[in-house]
DNA sequence: GTCTATAGGAGGATAGAC
DNA sequence: GTCTATCCTCCTATAGAC
């Protein structure tokens, strides 16, 4: 019951975040969007930074939950473009909430969540295994550093690109997501 | 006098915007930081919104500068690659402006911003044909709709990677941006 | 735990004197 | 055009009854 009624916040939380942005969502309208009193909210979450860090949680797992569900006997390639794929899908589906990246107050709750933090070190490892292994074996680009790839991988969580093409309405979601993943893995310059 | 004040403004705008981005800025703030009082800062711009569209005027004013400064004999290739680190230089230097890619007031502002518009629009076309020219001469890839190949070029202006790269501090503002145009144009898949 | 009502403060914008 | 002082709205957060 009050764990269905979080649910319900959260998820609500996660949708503004993902319209909107944190600065512009304001915790009055997610009150009115799940159906209680601002206070009552507050009785749930003890701050705004608190929801937008209980909806990251909430991502991560489904996140922790995709690469969990991929095939063993994947390349670590095809885990990587997979992941990003499906990373891209959630954002042109509405569900990927977008924070700012400077700023200071979010930040500082951000990193000391503890669940926030362990699901993305956790992401972060398992990503980062796969990008080793893709270079060792040749399909990545061993001369980039593998945190340089990871940012990039990450990156695409949150690429304008994405959105203006969306808004652009000459391509469907999946066109767009296969031409991003074109631009992000070959580049833009031809291949020979 | 005036003229040079609000030059001073505006720059002052800018590094703020780069800084801490559109909705962290506040009026008092670019007031203190100018040296004179709010209501006089109010006497040269009407608006925060129209505070951030001269900024935005400014820099698309340096990069149409920039543009004219380019060799005539450089491929188009080559004056996209140029572009694109230019881009990135002003941003890891602290002065591209970041602005919310979702606000409606200030979008509104931009939009209706002559100056803004034409600059944006010239910009895009030159862009534009070096895209389809480079396309065409088999130095980019043909298959991508040349709208995509510009939005991916326009997008390194507020890759968060370049900053992450930056915090991380293992590599310098050059090698960053090296590494960024590589991964831009060449792709993250190695290359036969 | 839910509500109504309100505190408290930040920040955009303006009044009016000089 | 510059200042001081102030308005006013919006928004986060809390008090206190039920």
């Amino acid at each position: 019951m009050l764990q269905a009624r979080e649910e319900a916040i959260i998820q609500t939380v996660n949708r503004l975040l993902a319209d909107k942005g944190f600065d512009a969502m304001t915790v009055d309208e997610v009150a009115a969007d799940v159906g209680i009193a601002k206070a009552s909210l507050y009785k749930h979450f003890p701050s705004k930074e608190d929801l937008a860090a209980a909806a990251m949680v909430s991502v991560m797992r489904r996140a922790q939950a995709f690469l969990d569900g991929l095939p063993a006997q994947d390349s670590p390639q095809d885990k990587l473009r997979a992941v990003v794929a499906w990373t891209m899908g959630l954002k042109l589906a509405g569900e990927m909430p977008s924070l700012p990246s400077q700023n200071s107050s979010l930040r500082a709750t951000l990193m000391a969540h503890k669940d926030y933090m362990d699901g993305l070190m956790d992401v972060s490892d398992r990503l980062g295994a796969w990008i080793e292994a893709a270079q060792a074996n040749g399909a990545l680009n061993a001369k980039l550093p593998a945190i340089a790839v990871l940012y990039t991988l990450f990156a695409r969580a949150c690429d304008p690109v994405l959105e203006f093409l969306k808004i652009g309405g000459q391509h469907s979601d999946e066109e767009i997501i296969a031409l991003v993943l074109s631009t992000c893995f070959d580049g833009l310059s031809a291949r020979a």
